[in-house]
DNA sequence: CGTTTTTGACCGGCGC
DNA sequence: GCGCCGGTCAAAAACG
């Protein structure tokens, strides 16, 4: 990986930029297996399959959720495998003349993407624990909405140890353990494990620009869609239609704000930092489980693009 | 009334 | 087997 010069390929590139930025949140990606191959982390769980479902799940979104970018524009992304690529004059061309966009078997892409993400998930959570020091007014830089669901003493600390976990969607197994620092009691020290297995609640701006692309395509309700709220949840707990939305309070850190202090440590058995290249492949896996979680059956995920805008035929 | 917090009970891992 | 410890569960209370 050390030949690897992504960054000045992926400078600038940032998930919260591009969900922010509807314009480049789904530019044209290409997933080149064979620069995929110099990639550390996240290669192993991609095979040839899975690499064309990832890229057939990926145009799709930006199939639909942005006007292809002309030829013109695109030959800058033929070499890149993760470039955000700035629109300057988006056009719509015909889905057939686009150089990256190729026909899609939605249940196939579907199904590899989701494979793909929850794979990496799952390795992701047996392994990683982060600790954050912060400051006593700052534990809440993290905006996940967390629930209490224990406290213990804490043998040899004076202070006890609260245990969180994600409370935006039923099964996500995110945890999040809080204690006074017993050799500094104005630090906190936070201790996240496992990862959310849902989009960030906050993301407003990237689900508005979902909603804008939705509403482009005319849609019957459906009768899961009328059922209750308690009704939907009890059939589909881990439905993200509902669980997307921002959460309007979040008691657990409500009151808390501003900035941690610093990042301590990364426990974690293979990795002691984030590389470039694994902090952009994980955004890129973020957006991709965004994606999944936006679809979570097939017949959602096929409703969603089985419209006039986009052939899915061969 | 739905959600979150509190708090004692419970459980599994570990060392002796 | 026993006790300790950390993590989780779940019923009741509190909250908004």
């Amino acid at each position: 990986m050390e030949d690897w010069d992504l960054q000045a390929v992926v400078r600038g590139f940032s998930c919260e930029d591009i969900l922010d930025n509807p314009p480049s949140l789904f530019a044209p990606l290409r997933f080149n297996h064979d620069e995929l191959l110099k990639l550390p982390e996240g290669l192993e769980i991609i095979t040839d399959d899975d690499l064309d479902g990832l890229q057939g799940f990926y145009n799709s979104f930006y199939t639909v959720l942005h006007q292809p970018l002309s030829p013109k524009t695109m030959s800058c992304t033929t070499t890149s495998i993760l470039a955000p690529i700035e629109v300057k004059e988006p056009r719509k061309v015909p889905r057939e003349q686009h150089p990256l966009l190729e026909p899609v078997d939605t249940s196939a892409s579907r199904d590899c993407a989701v494979r793909a993400v929850k794979s990496r998930k799952s390795r992701k959570n047996q392994n990683k624990k982060i600790v954050q020091q912060v400051t006593a007014d700052g534990l809440s830089s993290d905006t996940w909405a967390w629930r209490k669901y224990g406290q213990k003493p804490i043998k040899g600390s004076p202070y006890p140890r609260s245990y969180y976990r994600c409370s935006s969607l039923k099964g996500c197994l995110a945890r999040k353990q809080v204690e006074r620092s017993k050799s500094d009691p104005s630090v906190f020290i936070i201790t996240y494990s496992a990862e959310h297995s849902h989009a960030h609640p906050t993301r407003r701006s990237a689900l508005a620009g979902i909603t804008r692309a939705k509403n482009y395509i005319p849609k019957e309700p459906t009768p899961r869609e009328q059922e209750s709220k308690t009704l939907n949840e009890e059939k589909h707990p881990s439905s993200p239609k509902l669980e997307l939305v921002p959460s309007p309070q979040a008691p657990s850190t409500a009151f808390l704000e501003d900035e941690p202090l610093q990042r301590v440590s990364i426990e974690n058995e293979q990795q002691q930092q984030p590389t470039m290249e694994d902090d952009t492949f994980d955004k890129a896996f973020d957006m991709m489980a965004f994606g999944a979680d936006l679809f979570p059956s097939l017949e959602d995920f096929e409703g969603f693009f089985s419209d006039e805008f986009v052939n899915l035929g061969p």
